[in-house]
This record gives structure tokens, C-alpha cells and sequence, in this order.
RNA sequence: GGCGCUAUCGUCUAGGGGUUAGGACGUGAGAUUCUCAAUCUUAAAACACGGGUUCGAUUCCCGUUAGCGCUACCA
């Protein structure tokens, strides 16, 4: 109320100030002759980014690396309520992680973070006040008294009318003076922009030429009468002022466009081209929320998704490569291809079977040590591996236990449940597991491990996977048992399940384990086969 | 209710006035392996519906239906 009064008397010499700050900083960008593409990505610090955000995020910046132009960073924090700094740097980390970078923007690392800054929006309010003044003068925007109840009820008449709800307009005829004279005797009021009555029109790049009756924006609230301007109005006079040449953002604001494209006009600003994303949806096609399960970035990186599985994916979603039939694309590769053109309109669900293939595929490709680093902390957590890293043998051995079974794993948390029994393997329980018992039960099995166990017993201390064979061949013509009957049995000693990764493979890595110095010591085979002889089911 | 957006296999998509409507994920079958995974081969699977325009429409236009969004002094 106090800062809208002194506003209010603010004089033009005021106005002009802000308009001198403003184009000092800004000046290359605000000028007509400006080619260079200028993207942003403006998220409200309110919550984790999540997937349909980061895909927005994504298709700015490979524009504008495709183009050569700007990617800017602008924080949407005038909801002081909901707004969180805790989110906004979680915001940077995810973005980064994603493997996204700013030109402009907090954190930028340019002086004043960029020379359209400031960049969160809680900081540039003034430049919304000394705006609002302009539109004021120059009668473009009007005070509105109305009371929350008075707009209430035209609303529920409209609704009532099944008319659209359109302002009445009551405040619009006020005269300058009567105006002027309510407000200075400390009426409150919000203030509203005068629509012309002419059909808003834009030309949106994924949807092509949108129009909207003028009456369906009605005359828009811009500045509130607490003195807080709005959404609209700040996104407006943001984009307007960073030079910002194409908003790529998600079709929820489709609605939103023809308000804001009436505000460029107010302020005779050229309007900058459009395009609307398609919303991501969840299986039962309603919009993906946490509903659906993990949406959040933070919960992907956690759950073991590679960043580049996680781009290529939403690259793919909602954007088709011209040919349409290559699927994988690290983030170079998106550059030299992507073009909004090819983005598609419609909406478009998540398929989280999709990101798992992506991800396989790229933890294939990624180097093992890299896996390893990331694999880690789940097996330290565990008390499987010890937290310092300094043992070269451990972390050797360890990236072949991740090299073992990473490819067949769909994100990399579950790597610890597929190497559990190297580390951690339960004789008793093994034995008890339905499936195993039923196989264990069996006459062949038992000779077969018998005499495993006292062949195993007799070798050289470590067993090699030669000798191995050895073995497995002399208890093959010893008991006559072959393929599953021979191998099953044996597995099941050795791993505690009938399926998994070949013996030529598994057994160096016990082998090796059970000589480092480990957290939670690994069991070598001769451990293992001679265990085996106790889960005899009945003795 | 009003306004707007959208509509090709289950899913993501390519295509486009005349095509055997292509690819990928997933699914089924086969090969391989002691087994699982991986890999390879292979199969099934789509133009929402109704009207136009046209020699011809899945493609262009209109409508219907359905889904979604906006409809706030939220962002």
C-alpha cells in the first residue's frame, strides 16, 4: 500500500532513471538491429526440477547451442511463500548434472552473473514498478478499485450465463482525475492493462498461427493491489528486457500467450517467436506428477540413470530426429540434429522401459572406472567395500565386479542386490529358496556336490577357473550327471542362485576377493563348496 | 460452462493425396548358454469416429468424441 502511494507520485523524472538503468545494462540486447538467438529457462525455486522441466530446459539450451545464440538462467521467485534457496541450488546441480550450462543466470560466473541481471526476479521489482508507471502515463494500463467480492460475483453470474468470464470493465471509463483522486485518498487498487479490441494473434513454432478474441483475455490484472506485480506481466517485461528472441516453454502458458503478447504490444516491444512444448504424461495419460512415481532429477541420479541415458530419452520425447529411425544421441549429437520444427505438438507419456534401455545402452558404453565411482557408495553403505578409497587392489577388483554385472542392469542401484553374493551369501537361506530346495532334493544334485566339495577341497589354494573346469568334468564322469543336473547344484553352492553370470567369470572374482582385505570378507570357493555339504535337506 | 491445444502399433515416433504405413521400446517365438542377462534372427501390433474436397484421403477442410491446459489480485 505505502510503496504503491509513493509510486504513484513518482515522477517521470523517476520513470526515466529506471529506464536509464535499464538500457545501460542492456542495451545490445534491447535494440532492434540484435540477431543472436537468446533462450531462457525460468523455473520457480518451489520443488525439485523434474523431468518435464528439464525437458524444457533441454530443448532451450540445444537451441540455442544449435544456433549459436544465448541460454539464460532466470529464477521465478516472486512466490515468496513457496520459494525455497535450498531448491535453487539444488536447481544449478541438477542442471549441470544433466550436463547443461548458462551463459547468463545466477552462478553464471560473469560479473553481475550477465549484463541483463539481475536474474531472480525478487530482484527486479523495481524495474516492474518503473514500468507500470509508463503504462500508467501513457494510458495504457488503468487502476482498478474493484473489490474482490464485486469480481467474485460478475464470475459466478458469468459462469451462471455459461457466458466466458470476462472483466466488466467498470474501472476501464474511470477519468484520469477520478482516478488519481481515489488513489490518493488511499483507495486501494491493482492495476490492469487496457486491452485494444483486436484478436491477439502469434505464429507458434510447434503449433502454427494461435489466436484468441480479445474478450477471452479480458483486461488483465498486471501489478496486484497489494503493489506485487504478476506472473504474466514479470515473465513479460523479463523476456522483453533480456532480449530474450525465442520462448520455448511448456504449453500450459499457451493460454497464458495471448495476455503476454498483449503486454509486448502495450510497450511497443517486437514480439519474440513461440513455442510450446507438449506436457509429459504418466502411464494412465494424466500430467506426470509424483504420483507416477520418482519424476525428480535428484531421484533419477540417485536411482543410478546416467545423465546422458536421461537427455538422449527426453531429447526423444516429443521431438523425432529427421528419418526417424535412430534412437541414441549423446548431447553433441542432439545439437548438430535438433530443430524446434521437428518438436511435436501432441502430448506425450513417460515410458520409463524406454529410459532403462537408454540407460543400459550408455552404461555399456561408459568407462568401467566411471561406473565404479558411481556404484560405490551403495557398496560402502552396505559395509561391503571400506570408505576410504586408497587400497588400488580393492578398487581394481571392484571395478571388475561392476564390469561383471553392470550390462544387465537397468539402473545402477540395483547393482549391490546382483553382487550380494560375493559378499553376503547365506548357505541356510540359499538352501531354503523354494526353487533351489527343489533342485537340491534331487539324488544326482547331492552326489554331484559331494563329490564337488572333495574335489574342490583337494585343489591348490587359489582355485583357477582351468582348474575349475577340471573339476567340473571329473564330477561330470564320476556322478554321470550333465547340463543342468551337474551345473545347477554347483551353482547354487557356489552363488546361491541357479541363474547367473558365467563361472569363467565369477570365480576369479571370488577367488580375488576372498584375499583383500574387506569390510565384510568374501567367502573363497573352497568356503563355499564346503559349506555346500551342510544344506543336505535331510541328513 | 467458456476459450484453447492435441489425436499413426500398448508406448515414443517417421511418413505423407496413390506406400507392403518405416524405426525404436515393450511383448511372443527361435538361435546361443549349465542358467539368467546380453546378443542375433523373427512374428504380432497403428492412421479415433463421421461428413466433405478429390479420380483417389490415413494425409487437406469441417464436425463429433476423447484427453489435456487455461479460465485467479497462483506461478
Amino acid at each position: 500500500m505505502v510503496a504503491q502511494n509513493e509510486s504513484v507520485k513518482c515522477s517521470v523524472d523517476a520513470i526515466l532513471a529506471a529506464w536509464i538503468h535499464i538500457r545501460r545494462g542492456c542495451y545490445h540486447q534491447t535494440g532492434m538491429s540484435q540477431q543472436k538467438i537468446r533462450v531462457r529457462f525460468a523455473p520457480s525455486p518451489t520443488g525439485l526440477l523434474h523431468v518435464g522441466n528439464a525437458r524444457t530446459a533441454l530443448y532451450n539450451w540445444l537451441f540455442a547451442r544449435r544456433t549459436g545464440g544465448d541460454f539464460l538462467l532466470r529464477i521465478e521467485d516472486t512466490d515468496v511463500e513457496r520459494s525455497d534457496a535450498r531448491f535453487e541450488s539444488q536447481l544449478y546441480d541438477d542442471l549441470r548434472w544433466l550436463g547443461l550450462d548458462w551463459e547468463e543466470g545466477p552462478h553464471s560466473g560473469q560479473p553481475n552473473d550477465g549484463p541483463c541481471g539481475p536474474y531472480r526476479q525478487s530482484e527486479r521489482l523495481e524495474i516492474y514498478r518503473a514500468h507500470t508507471e509508463q503504462l500508467l502515463h501513457e494510458g495504457k494500463a488503468y487502476r482498478c478499485f474493484c473489490t474482490a467480492e464485486q469480481l467474485e460475483a460478475e464470475r459466478t453470474a458469468a459462469i451462471a450465463a455459461q457466458q466466458p468470464q470476462v472483466y466488466s470493465g467498470r474501472c476501464r471509463a474511470l477519468s484520469d482525475a477520478e482516478s488519481a483522486r481515489r488513489a490518493t485518498a488511499g483507495e486501494s487498487f491493482a492495476v490492469r492493462l487496457r486491452i485494444p479490441d483486436a484478436p491477439l494473434r502469434f505464429d507458434d513454432i510447434v503449433r502454427g498461427p494461435v489466436e484468441f478474441a480479445a474478450e477471452a483475455v479480458s483486461d488483465p490484472i498486471l501489478v496486484r493491489s497489494g503493489g506485487m506485480p504478476v506472473y504474466n506481466y514479470v515473465v513479460t517485461v523479463d523476456d522483453a528486457l533480456m532480449g530474450i528472441t525465442h520462448v520455448i516453454r511448456g504449453d500450459d502458458h499457451l493460454s497464458n500467450t495471448p495476455k503476454q503478447v498483449a503486454i509486448y504490444h502495450a510497450f511497443g516491444w517486437p514480439l519474440p517467436r513461440f513455442a510450446h512444448l507438449s506436457t509429459i504424461l504418466g502411464p494412465d495419460r494424466t500430467r506426470l506428477s509424483k504420483r507416477h512415481g520418482a519424476t525428480s532429477l535428484a531421484s533419477f541420479r540417485e536411482m543410478g540413470i546416467l545423465p546422458e541415458a536421461l537427455a538422449n530419452y527426453l531429447a526423444l520425447l516429443g521431438w523425432g530426429a529427421e528419418g526417424g529411425t535412430r534412437e541414441t544421441f549423446t548431447l553433441p549429437e542432439l545439437t548438430q540434429a535438433f530443430t524446434l520444427e521437428r518438436v511435436t505438438p501432441s502430448p506425450a507419456v513417460f515410458d520409463p522401459q524406454k529410459l532403462h534401455w537408454l540407460n543400459r545402452h550408455y552404461i555399456k558404453q561408459a568407462a568401467p572406472e566411471r561406473i565404479a565411482t558411481l556404484a560405490r557408495p551403495a557398496f560402502v553403505q552396505t559395509g561391503w567395500l571400506p570408505a576410504q578409497t586408497d587400497n588400488a587392489a580393492i578398487e581394481a577388483w571392484f571395478a571388475q565386479v561392476v564390469a561383471l554385472f553392470a550390462p544387465s542392469v537397468d539402473q545402477l542401484d540395483q547393482l549391490p542386490q546382483k553382487a550380494r553374493f560375493l559378499f553376503a551369501l547365506d548357505a541356510q537361506t540359499a538352501a531354503a529358496e523354494p526353487e533351489n530346495a527343489a533342485v537340491l532334493a534331487t539324488e544326482i544334485a547331492q552326489s554331484v556336490l559331494k563329490d564337488f566339495a572333495a574335489r574342490i577341497a583337494a585343489l591348490p589354494a587359489p582355485v583357477t577357473p582351468e582348474a575349475f573346469k577340471d573339476v567340473m568334468n571329473a564330477v561330470k564322469a564320476a556322478t554321470g550327471a550333465k547340463g543342468k543336473d551337474l551345473f545347477h547344484p554347483v551353482r547354487i553352492a557356489l552363488t546361491g542362485a541357479h541363474s547367473g553370470p558365467e563361472f569363467d567369470k565369477v570365480i576369479p572374482l571370488v577367488e580375488t576377493g576372498s584375499r583383500l582385505p574387506l569390510p565384510t570378507p568374501v567367502a573363497s570357493v573352497q568356503t563355499r563348496a564346503a559349506q555346500s555339504l551342510l544344506q543336505r535337506p535331510s541328513a
